[in-house]
DNA sequence: TTTCTACTTGAGCGATCGCTCAAGACGGAA
DNA sequence: TTCCGTCTTGAGCGATCGCTCAAGTAGAAA
């Protein structure tokens, strides 16, 4: 007999997304999954394993999302540097009401998790460097398209990037402040690399 | 009779500062306390009140010693923005050895404290305020030494600083590569602002 | 030396943690 | 309709949490 699992695994896992988005991995507590899931502790132990183990499907349930908006954010955009300048302004500025944090859930992750919890630490390194990745293709195609120019380090702005989206949502959750935000994002794609 | 404590407050507060900078709020037990800093549950609570009251002169303690470093790091150098120079590269390559954590203490607690610990949070937001305010303070000085254009935002520029010392404490925890980490501070002082 | 008082001690309280498992519910096969 | 195997249920286990407080200790005053 094939599973015949009463759940959505898909709708399940967005609210324990929001939840341990919202709250932290350490903060969020069983009982809290539970109510948010609305499963009692068996079906989520033989559905997930542990605490950790839905922790971790939520992590890249997080990541193939920001995957999936990027990709959005570059098709609604002549330019592949328009469509990453997009991207940025949706992640920092318009998710910013309903979503559960202003940080990005594997910076959040990667700053509370300890060696104790090594496995979902080296999966969230992971899954940052694949977005890290994702950006430097996504430069590498705009040098190609003569969107930048030849001579520009896709490896260095790709890296840049990635620090000053985590640095920026930081900075958004430090001080609320959206119009300072969206000033440096005006600034972002305008470095010595990409105007000289 | 006035204070016969037997404990060094400074002493206690920078064992008590490396536990929960390594391990963050959460995840640091009272019981994980008491080992470091040699002092049963009575004497701790007298001395603090509870491990939030703790936390919050532990806050305290580290931001003050942040800027100690950055007033050091000044006196080091012959020019102003040399001197933040030597502080971002003191900070996020030399500390990396024996800090408990690459990451900014406040920038990890602003990331994991909730509403329920309001007044940790309204605490951690103040000091990373006067910390930008600290670096404004410190462009402005440069723009009237004559280091930097008169034309220069200075407000625009401290944040920038602020948005990329925690964004590469993120980057640094996320791949321990420093010489990537080197080579965006390099730079950092050459942004539009500066070298036009 | 005696007294006073501030400080320290540590057993242990009530709450909550992650998680288990025996019992029940339910859908498909025969 | 009966049977079988999977999934669900929820009481509750042992561990650990933040914290309290009655009893003990030690230094200063008299």
């Amino acid at each position: 007999m094939a599973n015949t699992a009463k759940f959505n695994r898909r709708q399940v896992l967005e609210k324990a997304t929001r939840l341990f988005w919202q709250k932290g991995f350490h903060a969020t507590s069983t009982r809290d999954i539970q109510q948010a899931i609305d499963m009692r502790p068996g079906s989520i132990y033989a559905a997930f394993g542990s605490k950790s183990g839905l922790f971790r499907e939520v992590l890249q349930f997080y990541a193939a999302n920001m995957t999936e908006q990027l990709a959005r954010s570059l098709a609604a955009a002549d330019t592949v540097v328009g469509g990453l300048q997009v991207f940025f302004r949706r992640v920092l500025l318009e998710g910013g009401d309903d979503a559960p944090s202003e940080l990005c859930l594997l910076a959040k992750s990667l700053s509370e998790l300890d060696e104790e919890e090594g496995e979902l630490l080296r999966e969230t390194r992971q899954l940052l460097a694949a977005t890290e990745a994702e950006f430097r293709s996504q430069v590498e195609r705009a040098v190609s398209r003569g969107e930048l120019p030849t001579h520009t380090d896709a490896a260095l702005l790709a890296r840049q990037l990635q620090v000053q989206l985590i640095g920026l949502r930081s900075y958004l959750r430090a001080t609320g402040n959206r119009a300072a935000v969206n000033e440096i994002v005006g600034h972002l794609f305008d470095t010595p690399e990409i105007s000289q």
